[in-house]
DNA sequence: TTAAAATATGAATAGCTGTTCAGATATTCG
DNA sequence: CGAATATCTGAACAGCTATTCATATTTTAA
């Protein structure tokens, strides 16, 4: 039995104090990621969860790129490149510019930067 | 024909200055996120996709808990939550300690909490 | 105008992922 | 001991996702 519901004798056997059942209720209330704003972040952080569009962001991080040119340098096939630009497009990730028949994509936004940073360290680190 | 190959007309079309060819595809070739590099960053975004998985971690950066009050919390399976924990666990954002048939868990690591308030603050600004 | 290049797009498919369900293990209580 | 609690685990299933393939569109080159 969960000592969310009930005053148990839980207290007993896990030494470690806690607050009246009912408040700890509320508090636990309080703290949870609201359902609406967790799924906002988790299509974020699962936009990042693709190798290919880490690779595609990571070169786009040093300069403009058309779709043929990520093609070759990802060994991806330019259909598949498109179709990444395209998620990448939506969450407003990237920018393009057509010139001529080419499409030139680069960042929007250099916050992606910094967490694609912050991550790159962050697994030197732990490794 | 892609810039990348040959020394082709673009620079016409395209009127952005270009470096010599070879050295443009030089230039891609160590600019690229290495393959396995970007396999471990995408699992570690991936790993922070899912937004049960967002909530118990948002629920954790405040205290320990026991997989029943986790579920109740959150308003899931006990199975449900076990299984994610089993996730985070194998990547070592959860530490878990076991008193008497309870098991209790809390975040190994605060670099993620940095990521988790970089990324709702970005969400933040760009609605 | 015809051909080729660059990109975009929709359908289809294979692979991955998160949940549920059933059952196993371990621990406490009576 | 036997019953209840807490957690874990594997199998199965549904939903999602990234690629491929075929095709359409647009623009340049001949």
């Amino acid at each position: 039995m969960s000592n969310l519901k009930i005053a148990s004798t839980d207290d007993l056997e896990c030494d470690i104090p806690h607050p009246l059942e009912t408040e700890h209720l509320a508090e636990l209330g309080q703290g949870v990621l609201e359902p609406e704003k967790a799924q906002r972040m988790a299509e974020f952080f699962s936009f990042l969860g693709d190798p290919n569009r880490l690779r595609i962001l990571s070169l786009l991080a040093q300069e403009e790129l058309c779709v043929c040119d990520l093609a070759i340098a990802l060994t991806m096939s330019e259909s598949a490149v498109s179709h990444q630009l395209r998620t990448l497009r939506a969450i407003r990730l990237v920018r393009y510019e057509k010139r001529g028949r080419k499409v030139f994509y680069r960042l929007a936004d250099h916050h992606i930067l910094n967490l694609y940073q912050a991550v790159a360290e962050h697994l030197d680190e732990i490794d």
